[in-house]
DNA sequence: TTTGAAACGCCGTCGCC
DNA sequence: GGCGACGGCGTTTCAAA
């Protein structure tokens, strides 16, 4: 189900430009990697369809929508049974304050990535949000000083032996 | 600087329509909302242009293409000096395997997230770019087991206001 | 499976309200 | 500031190789 797809260097260069900025349009896209549109159109069609790209997202400052502070809570659920985890899992997925959730190895099972106003409005979240459910052992909180998007996501180099040559082949 | 910026209900509702599908034309987002495509063309070249809007960001199934592993590493750094980490955090972001790196309050002072291959390839990522570094005191690592992406990124309900009212006013 | 070209639909400016 | 229309362009289809 999760197989990893074959991936040709069209469809690794296309991938580079794309998490540049996923509004190239198919014509420029096609100027760079040296095919004409309609394959560009027919490459990353498929790379939809067999999952490879999941969707297009927007990318939004949190700062400017006022909520300047952002903070990593780390969350010990106990005791650890589904039917605690669920509920406990939809609940924090859709707070307006959450911006991802990890369940995790390791003493704190689950990492809530949260943007706030300020101290007040992260520490009445955690009161009223987290130490405030029963299933709720342990709440451990650490600001974000400062966070970095990485390079665009590629296949390991050596890894996807198969049809497809799956390293790229042209550096910026 | 980093103010946050006064949007009315028709930039909401025309942020949650983005965020669930980037790629939302502006003649299905009029049509979404009740205004004009220019109208809604408008607001998102203001939003783009007051920073509220970072870009557009194309979405990757890391398993689909070989790394099937994630895993988040916390990271000590000592001593915590800027001649040391600027290096560190240069050469974290550049790496392959990372997908986000954020610098934190608390005893550890990174947090990245890689992904890759397999349990061999995170043990070499650890050893080879991590603990090999002489200003990494100390690297913890857990492995993610399932993640989730949260709703979309709203002002928070009763802050920011000003000249336009910041709450969404039509559920979904 | 890629391509070139043609038809369609969207974007984005503009003048007007 | 929002609206409607028009010109230009990007997208997408399709038949051929």
């Amino acid at each position: 189900m999760t197989d990893s797809i074959a991936l040709d260097t069209v469809d690794l260069h296309i991938l580079r430009l794309l998490q540049n900025d996923a509004r190239t349009t198919y014509r420029d896209l096609a100027a760079e990697v040296g095919v004409a549109p309609s394959t560009c159109l027919d490459r990353v069609t498929r790379m939809r369809r067999t999952g490879v790209i999941l969707g297009h997202q927007l990318r939004l400052d949190p700062a400017r929508m006022g909520r300047g502070l952002e903070a990593l809570l780390s969350v010990q659920v106990r005791p650890h049974r589904r039917e605690l985890i669920g509920p406990f899992v939809e609940r924090i997925r859709t707070l307006p304050e959450s911006r991802a959730l990890f369940h995790l190895t390791g003493p704190d099972d689950y990492l809530v990535h949260v943007a706030v106003a300020d101290t007040a409005d992260l520490q009445r979240l955690v009161l009223d949000e987290f130490t405030s459910r029963r299933e709720v052992a342990r709440v451990e909180t650490r600001l974000i000083f400062q966070q970095w998007e990485c390079g665009p996501l590629l296949p390991p180099s050596a890894t996807t032996a198969g049809p497809g040559t799956c390293q790229a082949s042209e550096p910026d």
